[in-house]
DNA sequence: ATAGTGCACTGGTCCGACCAGTAGGCTGCA
DNA sequence: TGCAGCCTACTGGTCGGACCAGTGCACTAT
């Protein structure tokens, strides 16, 4: 009695199939960054759809941050180059809606900095090592100025050592939890007591993994970067996460 | 005759407003996952908007992986619980578009596979080690049998460990770089002649990881599952590329 | 040649309509 | 009284047309 398998089958929107043709229009390269999508009037001719179906497409693209549309714009919507918002905005959203601790997240920050840390160490070219010089040096000068330049030069410093790396997933990744973090954190960072301390220690730690990078000593530049990472958020951290921090420190 | 600061103004448009409402209440936790939110039209009245405005938020929303609407269903848009498909999207778009090779998302999962070994060592508990010892039971069980059977007992050993870290980003990213190098890769490997070795070394390492997290040695742990990824994928990887894994091998 | 104006066109929003589903109440039969 | 089946009110998906406020470009007048 069986006769030929049957598939369930899903009904699939109208809008859904146009989000799938442009958007593998774009992953395949035939639609580039900058490049622009025809009118909204015209989309509708060229899928044989209205044009509120052709908007609700749009505004999908547009969730994703493969395009924008502009008003007024005589050229239609704009393929936008891949940036991490959208990495960073499920991140986000993962943070507030699982209720992810600050604890998870500056552990996370310490894996990555430390893979960062290890990669750059083999893989470093002078270029590189100059970035961060500079980074560091910019550090030194921002310690007696305000917080925000200060935090500006660090994040310069591990945004190099991400580059140096050369693994980019490490890198957005790296990117977008920080900035997270840094979300979470900032003001009570900013106004925690003793920052001037603090400030010179993160100076000295973040030496001292220029130097262990320098060196080509991944193991160390990994240990130091998480210790870094530790120092500076452990204090924020409720104590009974941070045996989970520490578990990273070997 | 300089005045007031004026600061530049940005139009946001109706449907946006409305989604950063949606996203806040559900974020905030005044919606639950499970809950319906009022039928569109119920919408347009309490925003004071159109139907299709409201529609282009319920898209973006939807996009976004927070809510899911069905044709006919008389209570509403249903918030949705978050998922990491959305994670898995920008991850994989960022794969696509930025051109990731296979080597930096090996390099990737090295990195968190060893960092959830590493941290299931300091806090597994016995539930979690019965886990991966059934995961391994699984793999040994289904060694003769297809492919499809020993990968899913692989995945649920490293879910096993990944949940037994306590990392839920470590987790979550983990999941998803598996199921991307999974999906290049898959018919590659299930192809791959002398796959009975490797399925046997395979297990053989796996044995070791699970050895180690009850021994309580993270390093060793660690060590371990970057050894066995690299083992997994390392042929699969451009020569050129292949450096850069085993900067990671210490 | 250039400054200024107007036009054609864009996206954002609104409205009203129709269709194909679904759930749940209602009716009628057993 | 119990249940099967129909009916209806409502849903989301799609359509078409309309208006508005912007934008860029070509054209015009200087």
């Amino acid at each position: 009695m069986s006769g030929p398998r049957f598939e369930p089958v899903r009904t699939v929107r109208a809008y859904e199939r146009i989000v799938e043709q442009i958007e593998e229009a774009i992953e395949s390269g035939a639609l580039c960054p900058g490049q622009r999508l025809p009118s909204e009037r015209d989309l509708m001719g060229q899928f044989s759809v209205s044009r509120s179906t052709v908007r609700e497409a749009l505004r999908v693209l547009q969730a994703r941050g493969l395009v924008r549309s502009r008003p007024g714009d005589p050229h239609g919507a704009e393929v936008q180059p891949f940036t991490p918002a959208e990495l960073r905005k499920s991140m986000t959203m993962l943070a507030r809606v699982d209720g992810l601790s600050l604890g998870e997240l500056v552990q996370f920050r310490m894996v990555l900095d430390a893979s960062a840390g290890l990669l750059a160490a083999r893989l470093r070219t002078d270029e590189h090592l100059a970035e961060m010089e500079a980074a560091v040096a910019a550090m030194r000068a921002a310690a007696e100025a305000g917080h925000d330049e200060f935090s500006a030069a660090e994040v310069a410093f591990h945004d190099a050592v991400a580059r140096a790396g050369r693994n980019k997933l490490v890198q957005i990744c790296a990117e977008v939890v920080r900035s997270i973090v840094c979300d979470l954190a900032a003001d009570e960072i900013a106004a925690a007591p003793g920052r001037a301390a603090l400030t010179r220690r993160s100076i000295r730690r973040h030496e001292e993994v220029l130097a262990a990078v320098r060196a080509g000593d991944g193991p160390l530049a990994a240990r130091l970067s998480r210790q870094s990472v530790y120092d500076h958020y452990a204090g924020h951290v409720p104590a009974g996460e941070r045996p989970a921090l520490r578990a990273l420190l070997e």
